[in-house]
DNA sequence: TATGAATGAGGATTCATTCAT
DNA sequence: TATGAATGAATCCTCATTCAT
């Protein structure tokens, strides 16, 4: 692992811990074991660190998802597996999901976002359209919107459980199985 | 409008400009045209801006949704409305919307949140309830939880557009039908 | 005293006894009895204060002259008067002169050092033009270039002293009476 | 041209192109097209550079003087040579000269000016001294002060119309004339 | 209530210098 | 000799907060 990549994971662990604001570059660099003059040779500032933070992050969804998503499995399994592992994902890593957004957003690095995610929207879409060929969902399914749609909504479902009920496992039980039920009526699913 | 609608509103517009991290208090305060030490009277701090803030926000949304929502319409055009409706809000505000969600997540008022989107959630629910009592949606719909899944949605789904899209106004429309007609399945809708 | 002239005075005291390069701006607050920031709210910077410095010492200069040149003084005597003043001032404050003109120099404040002398050349110039309506200098004497002539050669002849000689009065003794002579030649002086 | 001389000339155009106290050793480097490390193998520090720069920058005056001032001239026309000599010296490096000045007076070098001028100083001296002899000067002049003395006027004479004046070559000519006069008379020059 | 000059702890940033290659 | 990435002490500068008026 090279210094900027050493230097990014220290970010998201410190950034984990005590969120973005009251991180200082300080700790940062203590975690990453360099001097902190180094952070300066990589990252002119904290907030420029947050497009290769989500670029590590929509990574490891995607480790997390091709791991969880099994090719054999039929699409209903598939999207079952795909909510499973955002919900993971998202469990593990919700504070980080709330600080790329803000960091993203709150910089002029918004159009990074779109470059960032595409790989993972990109992967939804295609197993959509195989669905949509197979006839196992409705014709009129757009698989490049839908993809984004999903993501957006399975997204928006898992943290509104660790945003407020960020210890009960049950709560997120519940909330899965209410999203994938809600997602096979959307895309109109027979069996 | 007084003081505190005052600092409130300068600091929207503050921030809209050039972000929360790099807004000064005395950037709001030469907005507001007051004194710096008068926004102490008012605000501990400027993250406590924040739940006041997102109130004004969900209230303009909640005038929005309402003045776009007719009671006498079906549940199917009114769900049609609040589409409309918060693509509109979202059009309109959707930096500010990005900053109340950082700023809420990145510190400890996290929990206003719940109450800050309660009215909206709730009216929704209600919606769902009749909806489903009406036997217009499917009958395994949880309404309270479903209401706050279709707001993600419809949030998620608007803000992807002007993300990315700013500008594009079609995108809008189209988007906005395929949110509609994902919802309608979603839930199950007959007619 | 005001602040701002508080900063100013501090730092001349500070940069005479430790230079510029070695002073920091929290010395010049320590001497000044205030706090950092309220440095910045007079000073973008440490180089911002030369021309408040340079100011301050054409005044200091302009002081001692008046004092030392005694109005009813024949301008030969004047002339000594002057020489003595310069040397005197030389003496005291020959590292900050040193100070201001690299501080003038090295920086964007190039032309203000025209405005700041000017009452000091002005000064001069007047008496060398009464002195030539007097017959007791040539008459081919430009009052205004001289003036600047004979202040900056006195100037130097007295840093030089300083410069390299710096404990040796006597040597200050024997080139001020060089000066003198220089000048009266230069001037074309009868008596 | 060695690489020591390499970043004595990187250094000089750098100087002068942002001033000492802006100027990082990375600049110098740059100019110079070495590394970081190499410049410590020849200087240790920033302000170590300033005897070699004046050393530089005498050894262009001498050459200049030298090429200016004919042997075979009279005394007067040697003196106008030599006034002719610094006028351009100071034109064409100006900006340096305040460097110089600054660098060396700022610093612990100061000694090294003495050392640096010596052989521009001993030069006049020479010239001074077999012009008495001829008693073509007035026999009270103390040829070695008088050299250090015409030599700071004459410089603080340039560098007057160069601060102000910078493009004004008319204004070169009067002050050089004015010096020129005001030598002779100095000197007590006859014919 | 309202003001805004003053505060000073906190943290960002720089840059001369080193040293393993 | 030459390199240039890495260092980290030194210092700048910001800006939330206070408080005398």
């Amino acid at each position: 692992m090279n210094k900027k990549e050493m230097i990014v994971h220290a970010a998201i662990q410190v950034f984990r811990e005590q969120g973005i604001e009251k991180t200082k570059i300080s700790d940062i660099v203590k975690a990453a074991g360099i001097a902190q003059g180094t952070f300066y040779l990589y990252f002119p500032s904290k907030l420029s660190l947050m497009p290769a933070i989500a670029e590590v992050m929509v990574e490891k969804t995607m480790t997390i998802v091709q791991a969880s998503v099994q090719e054999s499995a039929t699409f209903s399994v598939k999207l079952e597996q795909l909510v499973e592992a955002i919900f993971q994902v998202t469990h593990d890593y919700h504070e980080i999901q709330a600080l790329i957004y803000s960091g993203l957003a709150s910089t002029e690095h918004l159009k990074e976002w779109e470059t960032v995610y595409a790989p993972f929207y990109q992967w939804l879409s295609e197993r959509l359209q195989e669905a949509k060929e197979e006839g196992i969902i409705r014709p009129s399914i757009h698989a490049d919107r839908t993809a984004k749609m999903i993501i957006g909504l399975v997204e928006s479902a898992a943290e509104q459980i660790y945003l407020y009920d960020s210890e009960q496992e049950d709560q997120a039980r519940i909330q899965q199985v209410e999203v994938n039920d809600f997602l096979r009526h959307a895309l109109g699913m027979h069996e």
